[in-house]
DNA sequence: TTATGCCTATCTACTGATAGGTATGCATAA
DNA sequence: TTATGCATACCTATCAGTAGATAGGCATAA
């Protein structure tokens, strides 16, 4: 791994714990072993490494889930490796979504983060109208609808159950997506 | 309106605008007209200061919404109620929940904000579990579980609408629920 | 030789916090 | 009535620490 990755890596545990302002040129030298004065020279702004840092993890989350229509993971349902994402996140990594933080506290980052953030959200509802498309039976609802429902309650179960230190809520949010067969 | 109310209404906006470091003492005693050592009478400490902050929202918040079998505004059916208070702030506070935002960083708080954030989570689950005691009319579902669903899916669409800046979004999470009658 | 990737040293601005002082007001006791 | 004493609500000045950012130097590798 590259010290820039190493940077970004270091940078992306900081912000899911505390969002934005959890981080500063210095903490991620240290956690890298550089000064901070280097980090200037991968990123020159902290905006610039913000933007690229969300870039980084829409990408990576991306990759991991694979295609619609045929999941990495253990799921063939693509609902259900989507869900597995999060939960996987909540339970191993113990951490919040990076742009459910982010998203939260929008309206005071720099725009290209904003920007980023944005992103990550679009890219993840067309991603989910697509699988909702899939796995459509008898559900008359508008896939995009349904993909915005379920987003919206893993963001918002990630956030609770986080909060709460309760991960049975995240649970009861999503058992009604696991009773669709796999 | 007490200094002191000035203060934690200033700090308010700025957190739930860019989070619990996004305010200084500086910030707040600029915002009220005095001088930062002077904010350090009224609260010893930041930690001190955005505990009580949170104290105040949660109490302001239940009184705003009143007692699940009567309450205020103009909704009768409570669930109702309950929906837009979040309605309310996304579209003429156009801010996030000042604990959804904390939430999401709990995990950078200092111990105190932390339980308030959570202790409000706790009463609003616990009213929203009572009101769908009330309205229960043919589901089987517990309580409880859908108080959590409803809690997590405002707090998530609230902040993908503000991130997405689509209210939209908020709109289609919460339309299954206002389907029931007044 | 030139670019890469780091370094030291330094800057200005801001952070939360503290010490010590002042003006006002409101009790109670002489 | 007047004086004492304490609380309230602010002030100035200052602290050590940290923020993001910049300039210039020094190796190593292509």
């Amino acid at each position: 791994m590259t010290k820039k990755d190493e940077l970004l890596e270091a940078a992306e545990q900081r912000v899911r714990t505390g969002g934005y302002d959890n981080f500063s040129f210095r903490d991620l030298a240290n956690d890298v072993g550089i000064k901070s004065a280097s980090v200037h020279y991968h990123f020159p702004t902290k905006a610039k490494l913000g933007a690229e840092l969300v870039k980084r993890y829409t990408q990576r989350f991306l990759e991991n889930l694979g295609e619609p229509q045929n999941p990495n993971g253990k799921h063939a349902n693509p609902i259900q490796a989507y869900i597995d994402m999060f939960r996987t996140a909540l339970l191993v990594e113990k951490q919040m979504c990076l742009c459910g933080l982010l998203g939260a506290e929008s309206d005071g980052l720099p725009e290209e983060v904003k920007f980023e953030t944005k992103t990550f959200f679009e890219r993840n509802l067309e991603w989910l109208e697509k699988a909702f498309d899939l796995t459509k039976s008898n559900s008359t609802l508008e896939s995009r609808v349904e993909a915005e429902r379920l987003l919206c309650a893993l963001e918002g179960a990630m956030l609770i159950s986080k909060s709460m230190d309760n991960i049975a809520i995240f649970n009861n949010v999503v058992a009604p997506y696991l009773s669709i067969p796999d």
